[in-house]
DNA sequence: CGCCCTATTGGCCCAAAGTCCAATATCCGT
DNA sequence: ACGGATATTGGACTTTGGGCCAATAGGGCG
């Protein structure tokens, strides 16, 4: 039902990349190629669910710096390296900024596919997550001022008449602007309330 | 206030392992060096604070198994990886398991330290996070069977009414069992209840 | 200027939750 | 068998929270 999963495969060397767009679409997966980062950040669509497959050495931007470029996007869109001449600390410190993995050329077809469907999933469940947080915060959105202040005194478990004294109203407005909330929010307890606000992080430094 | 932190070293090379540790005691931290992983399991304090620095080519256990080896017995301890002959894959492997870093020899010295003052940090974190958790299921355990399966009910956001039909009692005893448990769990609202499962993990698979 | 949204308050009533005091029954271990 | 922890219920009462209907007031907009 949701869009496929699409393999982004980006490698300067036209036979390498055909290579890999073979293999991956021999497993039946849908595959789009670039021969360069520019090219791939060009047509690259943050919310296609999928992977993207990296070569670390290229001209203009390098692996890295692609990784860093997506990441200052926004986007989480999991990503395999892939090299032939790297050494530890650049694997390192892919890894530490989130890359999916990081494997050597030549690269064993198995070890590959298996890296991109794990990723692929990563993706998917990632993916899932953050539609919850912008489906919360859709709701969210709906607040009026008032209603979002109520709805902070509820999460810290504040009784109504604290939040009247607090803001300086009367009870009895307390209690229409929380209804109106948990209508808004589409609660039905205190506990789902708490919940939703956990997840979608707020209350979070 | 709390114990200070430690930084365990391994390597099976007496003459690194002094250097290491030379470096970092004349950093100010506190070292233990360990010239196997079998002597450094045998006496590795679980509850201490710090981090380890680990050689990945060492006869008997390596580095890697040492890992596993921890993570096995539950340590969340930073691990701080050098090599002198490491592969990109094994690199990969350890940073994917969790490994804080991986450098390699020679390590610079300034890289090393860095590192290890990271790790340090990361390991402070986690063990305040652990030992809230901890802190939290020790209030659980105080518990009576009824009272966890009160506070089930209350977590989900259902009304005593609900509670006492689905436990086949009345509500009456539903109120008692509740305000034992807040009591307990030293809680003064639901919406701390909830906050306090969500960081116990109640409720997760 | 009417109309809608937002914020506010009021009254009335009911449901839900919490508090205090007291009592009974079971099971467990010394 | 006695004492303690656990589970259960009762009554009486207070506090909170929610639902429904209605009303006022200010701001913004066509």
């Amino acid at each position: 039902m949701p869009l496929p999963p699409i393999v982004f495969i980006v490698d300067d060397e036209p036979a390498v990349l055909k290579g890999l767009a073979r293999l991956l679409r021999a497993a039946g997966l849908a595959v789009e190629t670039f021969l360069s980062s520019q090219d791939f950040l060009e047509h690259f669509l943050p919310n296609t669910p999928g992977c993207v497959v990296l070569d670390v050495a290229m001209p203009g931007l390098n692996g890295l710096d692609l990784q860093k470029a997506l990441a200052a996007k926004g986007s989480a869109v999991p990503i395999i390296f892939l090299t032939g001449h790297g050494d530890i600390p650049m694997s390192v410190q892919a890894m530490k900024r989130g890359a999916a993995d990081f494997l050597t050329k030549p690269v064993n077809d198995d070890d590959l596919l298996k890296a991109v469907r794990a990723a692929i999933g990563t993706d998917r469940k990632t993916r899932q997550a953050r539609a919850e947080v912008a489906d919360i915060q859709q709701r969210l959105s709906t607040l009026t001022p008032r209603e979002r202040e109520v709805m902070d005194h509820v999460l810290s478990g504040q009784l109504n008449k604290q939040s009247a004294a607090e803001l300086g109203i009367v009870e009895k407005t307390i209690k229409v602007h929380r209804a109106r909330m948990m209508e808004k929010m589409k609660v039905h307890s205190v506990a789902e309330l708490v919940r939703l606000a956990e997840r979608a992080g707020i209350g979070k430094k």
